[in-house]
DNA sequence: ACCTGAACACCGTTCAAGT
DNA sequence: ACCTGAACACCGTTCAAGT
Protein backbone atom coordinates (compact mmCIF):
# COMPACT_ATOMS: atom_id res chain seq x y z
CA UNK A 1 0.00 0.00 0.00
CA UNK A 2 2.43 2.74 0.80
CA UNK A 3 4.85 1.35 -1.35
CA UNK A 4 2.84 2.19 -4.66
CA UNK A 5 4.92 5.35 -5.03
CA UNK A 6 7.84 3.02 -6.31
CA UNK A 7 8.35 4.53 -9.38
CA UNK A 8 6.47 5.41 -12.38
CA UNK A 9 5.57 1.41 -13.12
CA UNK A 10 3.02 3.05 -16.09
CA UNK A 11 2.96 -0.27 -17.39
CA UNK A 12 3.59 -1.49 -20.33
CA UNK A 13 7.30 -1.39 -19.37
CA UNK A 14 8.97 -4.63 -20.62
CA UNK A 15 9.21 -7.53 -18.18
CA UNK A 16 13.19 -7.90 -17.30
CA UNK A 17 15.09 -10.09 -14.88
CA UNK A 18 15.70 -7.12 -13.09
CA UNK A 19 12.59 -5.77 -13.01
CA UNK A 20 11.13 -9.71 -11.64
CA UNK A 21 14.42 -9.51 -8.95
CA UNK A 22 13.28 -5.77 -7.61
CA UNK A 23 9.81 -7.07 -7.27
CA UNK A 24 10.72 -10.05 -5.53
CA UNK A 25 12.33 -8.04 -3.15
CA UNK A 26 9.89 -6.10 -2.04
CA UNK A 27 7.68 -9.02 -1.17
CA UNK A 28 10.02 -10.55 0.84
CA UNK A 29 11.02 -7.48 2.42
CA UNK A 30 6.60 -6.32 2.87
CA UNK A 31 5.56 -10.16 2.99
CA UNK A 32 8.10 -12.41 3.72
CA UNK A 33 9.61 -15.59 2.98
CA UNK A 34 6.56 -17.02 2.76
CA UNK A 35 4.80 -14.52 1.24
CA UNK A 36 6.49 -14.84 -2.37
CA UNK A 37 4.42 -16.58 -4.91
CA UNK A 38 4.78 -16.85 -8.40
CA UNK A 39 1.25 -15.81 -8.53
CA UNK A 40 1.80 -12.39 -6.19
CA UNK A 41 4.42 -11.65 -8.24
CA UNK A 42 2.92 -12.33 -11.35
CA UNK A 43 0.03 -10.22 -10.58
CA UNK A 44 2.31 -7.15 -8.97
CA UNK A 45 4.09 -7.33 -12.50
CA UNK A 46 0.89 -7.20 -14.40
CA UNK A 47 1.87 -10.95 -16.50
CA UNK A 48 0.88 -14.04 -16.41
CA UNK A 49 3.03 -16.75 -13.61
CA UNK A 50 4.32 -18.41 -16.63
CA UNK A 51 5.66 -14.99 -18.43
CA UNK A 52 8.52 -15.17 -15.21
CA UNK A 53 10.23 -18.47 -15.69
CA UNK A 54 11.30 -17.10 -19.36
CA UNK A 55 13.47 -14.46 -17.23
CA UNK A 56 14.28 -16.67 -14.36
CA UNK A 57 14.60 -20.80 -14.03
CA UNK A 58 13.04 -21.33 -11.04
CA UNK A 59 12.27 -19.71 -7.26
CA UNK A 60 15.57 -20.90 -5.80
CA UNK A 61 16.94 -19.06 -8.83
CA UNK A 62 14.91 -16.02 -8.11
CA UNK A 63 15.77 -15.92 -4.04
CA UNK A 64 19.46 -16.50 -5.27
CA UNK A 65 19.23 -13.24 -7.15
CA UNK A 66 17.20 -11.53 -4.68
CA UNK A 67 19.79 -11.96 -1.89
CA UNK A 68 22.85 -11.68 -4.35
CA UNK A 69 21.08 -8.19 -5.57
CA UNK A 70 21.22 -6.80 -1.68
CA UNK A 71 24.24 -8.43 -0.68
CA UNK A 72 26.52 -7.28 -3.37
CA UNK A 73 25.62 -3.72 -2.58
CA UNK A 74 26.54 -4.25 1.27
CA UNK A 75 30.16 -5.69 0.84
CA UNK A 76 31.45 -3.45 -1.39
CA UNK A 77 29.42 -0.54 0.35
CA UNK A 78 31.99 0.79 2.18
CA UNK A 79 36.03 0.36 1.10
CA UNK A 80 37.20 2.85 2.95
CA UNK A 81 40.77 2.21 2.77
CA UNK A 82 41.70 4.51 5.62
CA UNK A 83 40.70 1.82 8.12
CA UNK A 84 42.47 -1.00 10.63
CA UNK A 85 41.97 -4.41 9.22
CA UNK A 86 39.77 -4.66 12.61
CA UNK A 87 37.40 -1.78 11.91
CA UNK A 88 36.96 -2.72 8.31
CA UNK A 89 36.06 -6.07 10.00
CA UNK A 90 33.42 -4.50 11.89
CA UNK A 91 32.07 -2.49 9.60
CA UNK A 92 31.20 -5.64 7.33
CA UNK A 93 29.58 -7.26 9.99
CA UNK A 94 27.41 -4.22 10.46
CA UNK A 95 26.69 -3.24 7.41
CA UNK A 96 25.30 -6.96 7.05
CA UNK A 97 23.84 -6.79 10.25
CA UNK A 98 21.82 -4.04 9.27
CA UNK A 99 20.98 -5.06 6.34
CA UNK A 100 19.35 -8.40 7.53
CA UNK A 101 17.63 -6.54 9.97
CA UNK A 102 15.97 -4.46 7.21
CA UNK A 103 15.80 -7.58 5.07
CA UNK A 104 15.26 -10.65 7.66
CA UNK A 105 14.44 -13.13 4.63
CA UNK A 106 18.13 -12.34 3.74
CA UNK A 107 19.30 -14.62 6.62
CA UNK A 108 17.79 -17.87 5.85
CA UNK A 109 19.00 -17.24 2.15
CA UNK A 110 22.52 -16.35 3.08
CA UNK A 111 23.00 -20.18 4.50
CA UNK A 112 22.05 -21.80 1.15
CA UNK A 113 23.66 -22.67 -1.24
CA UNK A 114 27.53 -21.77 -0.22
CA UNK A 115 30.16 -21.07 -2.93
CA UNK A 116 27.71 -19.32 -4.16
CA UNK A 117 28.05 -15.79 -5.32
CA UNK A 118 26.95 -14.06 -2.08
CA UNK A 119 28.81 -15.31 0.64
CA UNK A 120 31.96 -15.65 -1.20
CA UNK A 121 32.31 -11.80 -1.68
CA UNK A 122 31.58 -11.39 1.95
CA UNK A 123 34.31 -14.12 2.49
CA UNK A 124 36.76 -12.52 -0.23
CA UNK A 125 36.50 -9.66 1.52
CA UNK A 126 36.92 -11.24 5.24
CA UNK A 127 39.79 -12.94 4.10
CA UNK A 128 41.42 -9.93 2.59
CA UNK A 129 41.29 -8.22 6.13
CA UNK A 130 42.35 -11.53 7.59
CA UNK A 131 45.41 -11.41 5.65
CA UNK A 132 45.88 -7.80 6.40
CA UNK A 133 46.15 -8.41 9.97
CA UNK A 134 49.04 -10.30 9.62
CA UNK A 135 47.98 -13.88 10.29
CA UNK A 136 50.20 -16.60 9.12
CA UNK A 137 48.69 -18.21 5.60
CA UNK A 138 48.18 -21.51 7.36
CA UNK A 139 45.84 -19.50 9.83
CA UNK A 140 43.74 -17.49 7.19
CA UNK A 141 41.47 -19.52 6.47
CA UNK A 142 40.52 -21.38 9.88
CA UNK A 143 40.08 -16.94 10.95
CA UNK A 144 38.07 -15.98 7.78
CA UNK A 145 35.74 -19.33 8.31
CA UNK A 146 35.40 -18.53 11.65
CA UNK A 147 34.09 -14.45 11.55
CA UNK A 148 31.85 -15.96 8.60
CA UNK A 149 30.40 -18.68 10.29
CA UNK A 150 29.74 -16.36 13.28
CA UNK A 151 28.23 -13.91 10.85
CA UNK A 152 25.88 -16.53 9.47
CA UNK A 153 24.75 -17.93 12.39
CA UNK A 154 24.02 -14.06 13.84
CA UNK A 155 22.11 -14.00 10.09
CA UNK A 156 20.19 -16.80 10.62
CA UNK A 157 18.82 -16.37 14.70
CA UNK A 158 18.01 -12.55 13.46
CA UNK A 159 15.83 -14.11 10.42
CA UNK A 160 14.15 -16.72 13.01
CA UNK A 161 13.76 -13.55 15.40
CA UNK A 162 11.93 -11.26 12.87
CA UNK A 163 8.49 -11.71 13.34
CA UNK A 164 7.14 -8.10 14.18
CA UNK A 165 9.18 -5.78 15.56
CA UNK A 166 9.27 -3.38 13.13
CA UNK A 167 8.84 -1.06 15.76
CA UNK A 168 10.98 -0.73 18.89
CA UNK A 169 8.15 -1.08 21.15
CA UNK A 170 7.30 -4.34 19.62
CA UNK A 171 11.05 -5.20 20.02
CA UNK A 172 11.37 -4.51 23.70
CA UNK A 173 7.91 -6.38 24.39
CA UNK A 174 9.84 -9.13 22.37
CA UNK A 175 12.68 -8.87 24.95
CA UNK A 176 10.70 -9.07 27.90
CA UNK A 177 8.35 -11.96 26.87
CA UNK A 178 11.68 -13.86 26.43
CA UNK A 179 13.46 -12.97 29.49
CA UNK A 180 10.17 -13.34 31.52
CA UNK A 181 9.93 -16.67 29.67
CA UNK A 182 13.90 -17.57 30.49
CA UNK A 183 13.16 -16.59 34.05
CA UNK A 184 10.90 -19.29 34.61
CA UNK A 185 12.49 -21.89 33.76
CA UNK A 186 13.57 -24.67 35.91
CA UNK A 187 16.15 -23.53 37.92
CA UNK A 188 18.41 -26.55 38.24
CA UNK A 189 18.14 -27.07 34.71
CA UNK A 190 18.49 -24.00 33.07
CA UNK A 191 20.18 -22.39 36.10
CA UNK A 192 22.50 -20.14 33.70
CA UNK A 193 19.77 -18.95 31.67
CA UNK A 194 17.82 -17.88 34.10
CA UNK A 195 20.59 -15.73 35.16
CA UNK A 196 21.59 -14.59 31.96
CA UNK A 197 17.39 -13.65 30.98
CA UNK A 198 18.61 -10.63 33.67
CA UNK A 199 21.14 -8.68 31.13
CA UNK A 200 18.56 -9.24 28.80
CA UNK A 201 16.42 -7.18 28.97
CA UNK A 202 18.43 -4.20 28.55
CA UNK A 203 20.44 -5.52 25.43
CA UNK A 204 21.04 -4.28 22.51
CA UNK A 205 21.52 -6.33 19.85
CA UNK A 206 24.16 -4.91 17.71
CA UNK A 207 26.34 -4.00 20.44
CA UNK A 208 25.93 -7.65 21.14
CA UNK A 209 27.09 -8.24 17.63
CA UNK A 210 30.03 -6.15 17.65
CA UNK A 211 31.03 -8.20 20.96
CA UNK A 212 31.51 -11.74 19.31
CA UNK A 213 33.15 -10.01 16.39
CA UNK A 214 35.86 -8.65 18.95
CA UNK A 215 35.98 -11.71 20.97
CA UNK A 216 36.88 -13.65 17.67
CA UNK A 217 39.57 -11.01 16.24
CA UNK A 218 40.92 -11.16 20.42
CA UNK A 219 41.40 -14.79 19.25
CA UNK A 220 42.85 -14.28 16.33
CA UNK A 221 45.46 -11.68 17.73
CA UNK A 222 46.15 -14.08 20.50
CA UNK A 223 46.98 -17.40 18.31
CA UNK A 224 48.97 -15.35 15.98
CA UNK A 225 51.44 -14.54 18.82
CA UNK A 226 52.26 -17.89 19.74
CA UNK B 1 14.96 -50.14 3.07
CA UNK B 2 17.35 -50.65 4.82
CA UNK B 3 15.50 -49.22 7.70
CA UNK B 4 12.78 -51.96 7.35
CA UNK B 5 13.99 -53.64 10.42
CA UNK B 6 13.60 -50.93 13.04
CA UNK B 7 11.02 -52.58 15.39
CA UNK B 8 8.64 -54.60 15.05
CA UNK B 9 5.80 -52.08 13.77
CA UNK B 10 3.38 -55.18 13.11
CA UNK B 11 0.37 -53.05 12.72
CA UNK B 12 -2.14 -51.92 14.46
CA UNK B 13 -0.04 -50.53 16.53
CA UNK B 14 -1.99 -47.46 18.24
CA UNK B 15 -0.83 -43.96 16.93
CA UNK B 16 1.31 -41.47 19.30
CA UNK B 17 3.18 -38.46 19.09
CA UNK B 18 6.32 -40.54 19.80
CA UNK B 19 5.84 -42.75 16.82
CA UNK B 20 4.81 -39.93 14.81
CA UNK B 21 7.91 -38.15 15.60
CA UNK B 22 10.00 -40.92 15.11
CA UNK B 23 8.41 -42.19 11.69
CA UNK B 24 8.95 -38.09 10.81
CA UNK B 25 12.72 -38.07 11.92
CA UNK B 26 13.10 -41.77 9.61
CA UNK B 27 11.57 -39.61 6.47
CA UNK B 28 13.84 -36.77 6.97
CA UNK B 29 17.38 -38.71 7.16
CA UNK B 30 15.99 -40.31 4.28
CA UNK B 31 14.27 -37.84 1.91
CA UNK B 32 15.57 -34.47 3.26
CA UNK B 33 13.72 -31.63 4.58
CA UNK B 34 11.73 -31.67 1.50
CA UNK B 35 10.73 -35.28 1.95
CA UNK B 36 8.79 -34.62 4.42
CA UNK B 37 4.80 -34.73 3.37
CA UNK B 38 2.02 -35.43 5.25
CA UNK B 39 0.79 -37.92 3.40
CA UNK B 40 4.08 -40.15 3.18
CA UNK B 41 4.26 -39.85 6.88
CA UNK B 42 0.65 -41.26 6.83
CA UNK B 43 1.24 -43.79 4.20
CA UNK B 44 4.43 -44.66 6.65
CA UNK B 45 2.26 -44.86 9.65
CA UNK B 46 -0.58 -47.07 7.38
CA UNK B 47 -3.27 -44.04 8.06
CA UNK B 48 -4.07 -41.02 6.59
CA UNK B 49 -2.99 -37.53 7.00
CA UNK B 50 -5.77 -36.11 9.02
CA UNK B 51 -4.79 -38.64 12.05
CA UNK B 52 -1.46 -37.23 12.42
CA UNK B 53 -2.69 -33.92 13.25
CA UNK B 54 -4.83 -35.18 16.32
CA UNK B 55 -1.38 -36.06 17.75
CA UNK B 56 0.14 -32.91 16.62
CA UNK B 57 -0.96 -29.23 15.93
CA UNK B 58 1.00 -29.46 12.30
CA UNK B 59 3.96 -29.13 10.21
CA UNK B 60 5.94 -26.65 12.37
CA UNK B 61 5.55 -28.35 15.68
CA UNK B 62 6.47 -31.41 13.94
CA UNK B 63 9.48 -30.43 12.73
CA UNK B 64 9.95 -28.90 16.32
CA UNK B 65 9.68 -32.13 17.94
CA UNK B 66 12.07 -33.80 15.73
CA UNK B 67 14.83 -31.35 16.32
CA UNK B 68 14.04 -31.48 19.89
CA UNK B 69 14.28 -35.95 19.80
CA UNK B 70 17.47 -35.31 18.50
CA UNK B 71 19.33 -32.84 19.90
CA UNK B 72 18.13 -33.84 23.52
CA UNK B 73 20.55 -36.86 23.48
CA UNK B 74 23.28 -35.02 22.10
CA UNK B 75 23.35 -32.38 24.86
CA UNK B 76 22.92 -34.70 27.54
CA UNK B 77 24.83 -37.68 26.22
CA UNK B 78 28.44 -37.02 27.33
CA UNK B 79 28.31 -34.56 30.38
CA UNK B 80 31.49 -36.16 31.86
CA UNK B 81 32.29 -33.87 34.97
CA UNK B 82 36.26 -34.75 35.11
CA UNK B 83 37.00 -32.45 31.67
CA UNK B 84 38.13 -28.97 31.32
CA UNK B 85 35.59 -26.56 30.59
CA UNK B 86 37.37 -26.15 27.34
CA UNK B 87 37.68 -30.03 26.83
CA UNK B 88 33.45 -29.84 27.48
CA UNK B 89 32.88 -26.87 25.17
CA UNK B 90 34.47 -28.71 22.09
CA UNK B 91 33.08 -32.24 23.16
CA UNK B 92 29.69 -30.70 22.82
CA UNK B 93 30.74 -28.64 19.62
CA UNK B 94 31.72 -32.27 18.57
CA UNK B 95 28.94 -34.18 19.32
CA UNK B 96 26.09 -31.65 17.76
CA UNK B 97 28.95 -31.51 14.52
CA UNK B 98 28.41 -34.90 14.33
CA UNK B 99 24.61 -34.74 14.61
CA UNK B 100 24.09 -32.50 11.79
CA UNK B 101 26.76 -34.66 9.61
CA UNK B 102 24.06 -37.30 10.31
CA UNK B 103 20.48 -35.39 10.24
CA UNK B 104 21.74 -31.99 8.24
CA UNK B 105 18.40 -31.29 8.41
CA UNK B 106 18.39 -30.03 12.09
CA UNK B 107 21.12 -27.55 10.61
CA UNK B 108 18.72 -25.55 9.62
CA UNK B 109 15.98 -26.40 12.62
CA UNK B 110 18.01 -25.46 15.06
CA UNK B 111 18.37 -21.57 14.12
CA UNK B 112 14.53 -21.82 13.81
CA UNK B 113 12.00 -20.65 17.13
CA UNK B 114 15.18 -19.46 18.77
CA UNK B 115 13.86 -19.35 22.72
CA UNK B 116 13.07 -22.70 22.28
CA UNK B 117 13.88 -26.05 23.88
CA UNK B 118 16.46 -27.96 21.33
CA UNK B 119 18.53 -24.28 21.32
CA UNK B 120 17.89 -23.09 24.72
CA UNK B 121 19.45 -26.58 25.83
CA UNK B 122 23.03 -26.34 23.99
CA UNK B 123 23.09 -22.13 25.29
CA UNK B 124 22.65 -23.51 28.85
CA UNK B 125 25.35 -25.94 28.36
CA UNK B 126 27.97 -23.51 26.73
CA UNK B 127 27.41 -20.91 29.29
CA UNK B 128 28.18 -23.42 32.19
CA UNK B 129 31.33 -24.12 30.87
CA UNK B 130 31.67 -20.50 30.24
CA UNK B 131 31.06 -19.68 33.63
CA UNK B 132 33.29 -22.71 34.67
CA UNK B 133 36.22 -21.01 32.65
CA UNK B 134 35.95 -17.93 35.23
CA UNK B 135 34.86 -15.22 32.93
CA UNK B 136 33.48 -12.64 34.53
CA UNK B 137 29.70 -12.45 34.97
CA UNK B 138 29.07 -9.36 32.86
CA UNK B 139 30.97 -11.27 29.95
CA UNK B 140 29.51 -15.01 30.10
CA UNK B 141 26.46 -14.06 27.94
CA UNK B 142 28.50 -12.39 25.52
CA UNK B 143 30.65 -15.64 25.35
CA UNK B 144 27.85 -17.92 25.66
CA UNK B 145 26.24 -16.10 22.65
CA UNK B 146 30.03 -16.16 20.37
CA UNK B 147 29.95 -19.38 20.75
CA UNK B 148 26.29 -20.80 20.37
CA UNK B 149 26.16 -18.52 16.69
CA UNK B 150 29.47 -19.70 15.65
CA UNK B 151 27.85 -23.36 16.08
CA UNK B 152 24.67 -22.45 14.36
CA UNK B 153 26.46 -20.62 11.13
CA UNK B 154 28.35 -24.05 10.72
CA UNK B 155 25.38 -25.76 11.09
CA UNK B 156 23.48 -23.94 8.87
CA UNK B 157 26.64 -24.45 6.16
CA UNK B 158 26.58 -27.96 7.00
CA UNK B 159 22.87 -28.56 6.17
CA UNK B 160 23.66 -26.60 2.84
CA UNK B 161 26.43 -28.53 1.57
CA UNK B 162 25.01 -32.09 2.54
CA UNK B 163 23.48 -33.12 -1.09
CA UNK B 164 24.72 -36.43 -2.10
CA UNK B 165 28.25 -36.89 -0.09
CA UNK B 166 27.17 -40.29 2.09
CA UNK B 167 30.31 -41.47 1.39
CA UNK B 168 33.47 -40.15 1.47
CA UNK B 169 34.68 -40.33 -2.68
CA UNK B 170 31.10 -38.05 -2.64
CA UNK B 171 32.51 -35.71 -0.24
CA UNK B 172 36.09 -35.45 -2.05
CA UNK B 173 34.85 -34.88 -4.76
CA UNK B 174 32.72 -31.99 -3.86
CA UNK B 175 35.77 -30.56 -2.15
CA UNK B 176 37.16 -31.17 -5.27
CA UNK B 177 34.77 -29.23 -7.32
CA UNK B 178 34.59 -26.06 -5.27
CA UNK B 179 37.97 -26.26 -4.73
CA UNK B 180 38.23 -26.19 -8.79
CA UNK B 181 35.34 -23.50 -8.87
CA UNK B 182 37.18 -20.96 -6.76
CA UNK B 183 40.42 -21.26 -8.07
CA UNK B 184 38.74 -19.90 -11.57
CA UNK B 185 37.25 -17.31 -9.75
CA UNK B 186 38.31 -13.64 -11.07
CA UNK B 187 41.97 -13.25 -9.29
CA UNK B 188 41.30 -9.67 -8.41
CA UNK B 189 37.89 -9.89 -7.21
CA UNK B 190 38.30 -13.42 -5.39
CA UNK B 191 41.94 -12.72 -4.66
CA UNK B 192 42.07 -14.29 -1.25
CA UNK B 193 39.36 -17.01 -1.95
CA UNK B 194 41.64 -18.46 -5.35
CA UNK B 195 44.68 -18.14 -2.33
CA UNK B 196 42.19 -20.17 -0.15
CA UNK B 197 41.22 -22.92 -2.83
CA UNK B 198 44.62 -24.49 -2.18
CA UNK B 199 44.15 -25.35 1.13
CA UNK B 200 40.70 -26.84 0.72
CA UNK B 201 41.63 -29.42 -0.91
CA UNK B 202 42.34 -31.94 2.04
CA UNK B 203 40.84 -30.00 4.20
CA UNK B 204 39.01 -31.67 7.53
CA UNK B 205 35.32 -30.48 7.97
CA UNK B 206 35.52 -31.60 12.17
CA UNK B 207 39.20 -30.22 12.36
CA UNK B 208 38.16 -26.76 10.66
CA UNK B 209 35.44 -26.31 13.00
CA UNK B 210 37.13 -27.18 16.49
CA UNK B 211 39.83 -24.71 14.76
CA UNK B 212 37.08 -22.11 14.44
CA UNK B 213 35.79 -23.25 18.60
CA UNK B 214 39.49 -22.80 20.00
CA UNK B 215 39.94 -19.39 18.43
CA UNK B 216 36.85 -17.79 19.99
CA UNK B 217 38.26 -19.41 23.15
CA UNK B 218 41.41 -18.30 23.09
CA UNK B 219 39.49 -15.03 22.46
CA UNK B 220 37.32 -15.29 25.64
CA UNK B 221 41.05 -16.19 26.93
CA UNK B 222 42.85 -12.87 25.95
CA UNK B 223 39.48 -11.09 27.02
CA UNK B 224 39.09 -12.42 30.53
CA UNK B 225 43.10 -11.13 31.36
CA UNK B 226 42.33 -7.42 30.79
C1' DA C 1 11.48 -13.66 -28.91
C1' DC C 2 8.43 -13.04 -25.50
C1' DC C 3 4.04 -13.33 -23.12
C1' DT C 4 -0.58 -15.56 -21.62
C1' DG C 5 -3.21 -18.30 -18.59
C1' DA C 6 -5.26 -22.70 -18.17
C1' DA C 7 -3.81 -27.07 -16.45
C1' DC C 8 -0.90 -30.54 -13.79
C1' DA C 9 0.78 -32.59 -9.86
C1' DC C 10 1.48 -31.60 -5.86
C1' DC C 11 1.21 -29.26 -0.89
C1' DG C 12 -0.69 -28.35 4.39
C1' DT C 13 -4.83 -28.37 6.63
C1' DT C 14 -9.79 -29.08 7.73
C1' DC C 15 -13.80 -31.53 8.79
C1' DA C 16 -17.91 -34.33 8.37
C1' DA C 17 -18.42 -38.87 9.16
C1' DG C 18 -17.30 -43.03 11.17
C1' DT C 19 -15.70 -46.39 15.26
C1' DA D 1 -11.33 -40.41 22.21
C1' DC D 2 -9.40 -41.37 18.14
C1' DC D 3 -9.20 -42.33 13.23
C1' DT D 4 -10.63 -41.91 8.10
C1' DG D 5 -10.22 -39.89 3.71
C1' DA D 6 -12.44 -36.75 0.68
C1' DA D 7 -12.25 -31.89 -0.05
C1' DC D 8 -10.40 -27.00 0.17
C1' DA D 9 -7.33 -23.55 -0.90
C1' DC D 10 -3.34 -23.12 -2.06
C1' DC D 11 1.64 -24.06 -4.14
C1' DG D 12 5.69 -24.32 -8.15
C1' DT D 13 5.99 -25.45 -12.72
C1' DT D 14 4.72 -26.57 -17.57
C1' DC D 15 3.10 -25.80 -22.07
C1' DA D 16 0.06 -25.15 -25.96
C1' DA D 17 -1.36 -21.18 -27.90
C1' DG D 18 -1.03 -16.59 -28.99
C1' DT D 19 1.60 -11.98 -30.55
Amino acid sequence: MATRTRRAERREEPLSRERIVEAAIGILDTAGEGGLTFRVLAERLATGPGAIYWHVSGKDELLGAATEGVVAGIVLGGACASATPQEAIRALGLRLFDAIDAHPWIGNQLSRSPGQSPMLRVFEHLGRQVRALGVPRAAQFTAASALLNYILGVAGQNAANAHGQESERNRTEFLDTVSAAWANLDPDEYAFTRDAAEQLRDHDDRVEFLAGIDLILAGIAASASD
